[in-house]
DNA sequence: GCCGATATGTTTCCACTGTCTATATACTCT
DNA sequence: AGAGTATATAGACAGTGGAAACATATCGGC
């Protein structure tokens, strides 16, 4: 509008940009906004063109349908979670026991305070993620916050040996079960403080690590 | 069309029955099927009422909207989930360690083997379940299982003192959560096989346990 | 600087969906 | 038998996903 060629330092990396600017980045964050907004990703691909200002055939040419759009808002939420529980392992190197605990109470913060966006992020419309590479690798980073805690553990002699993987896969389960449920009501905790769920984390979690540490059966 | 007198003993409970017999209870058969069939319920409901004989508004005499009707499909999930917990309980009266290494084993089956319907049970439209009493009753049941489980237990001194229903909750999660990361493949184990899956279930909820029956912190 | 190739965005069009309204049919009860 | 209600149908409407044809901006080579 103002001036006809605003291209020269628009947006993201690429200095001058396309028609629009960046309209994919444009798109995942209206869709975000959607999701947290709404607390569902129900509504239409042309919804969210329409407020991104652009034509409702406009986002087919950065994603195939809105699932693959939906995707890449999943990818920035685990992106988010890495981030949250790398800063709660952070807080006690040398216990790892505290450090699962923490990991926990941190992982079930994220999910009940952005309940809409996590289920999104577990949602079964992005479950066959082999089509979603970029999800898929987010997952799997996250995934390796637990890990190398429990590897680290193991090396100090404070988790018991067995597969490292499968005690990763066990604690992964639990604090996921646990934002699972809490998130969708599906225990009669109705309107549950962040607070609360952080201490059913914090016990589920020791308990579990308890249970490691002795007998890995 | 054979005879314009079928009523007499048609199906369900009711003797004669309307135009249809039972149109809502086809209309749950059918939608179980189609969810079981093609994997996902990204089905119409138009779909739904031709693939059952009847016109593309005769299921809204019945269901406010499509939710209304999955949620029956869920809700007949828990069911059927709740005979499978009862029945691995069964097994094991003597032993609570391993009446819940049981329950794990059996939970995780069922929902590798009906991966789509476990993920409707837990799907997040259906998450408002104040709307739909059934499936919150079916759900609430299922959890008593666990539940009761854990209380005999702590009878028989094998389970920690602490919260029956904090046990409880954290065991669901545990088998919950499992059972969603192996169904959407979030972690690196695609393909995995029911016995693999049943192994997990056990060798993580024996863990459970034995940190349960320590310290409760 | 100019030009074709390509990436990006628009407009038009179609089948289909959810849902509203009006209408028809079957069953219940008295 | 007839009134009242529950059940099913038919038609219409706006909105959707998506295909096709078209328009425009940017890039790479010259």
């Amino acid at each position: 509008m103002a001036n006809p060629r605003v291209s020269s330092a628009a947006r993201a990396r690429r200095p001058a940009r396309y028609h629009h600017g960046d309209l994919r980045r444009a798109l995942i964050d209206t869709a975000l906004s959607m999701v947290t907004e709404e607390g569902a990703w129900n509504f239409t691909l042309r919804e969210v063109a329409r407020r991104a200002g652009v034509s409702h055939m406009a986002p087919y040419n950065h994603f195939e349908d809105k699932s693959a759009l939906l995707a890449e808002v999943a990818a920035l939420g685990f992106q988010s979670l890495r981030q949250a529980l790398e800063a709660a392992t952070r807080g006690h190197p040398r216990s790892a026991r505290q450090a699962l605990a923490n990991i926990s109470a941190a992982y079930v913060r994220f999910g009940v305070q952005r309940p809409a966006h996590y289920r999104l992020m577990f949602g079964a419309e992005l479950a066959e993620k082999a089509r979603y590479p970029n999800l898929q690798a987010a997952s799997d980073a996250t995934f390796a916050v637990l890990t190398s805690v429990l590897e680290r553990g193991q090396a100090s002699g404070q988790v018991g040996r067995g597969s490292v993987r499968d005690q990763a896969l066990a604690a992964w389960s639990l604090v996921h079960g646990l934002t699972t449920l809490l998130i969708d009501q599906r225990v009669g905790f109705l309107g549950i403080s962040t607070a609360e769920a952080e201490r059913h984390a914090r016990q589920a979690g020791t308990a579990l690590f308890d249970g490691l540490r002795g007998k890995t059966d």
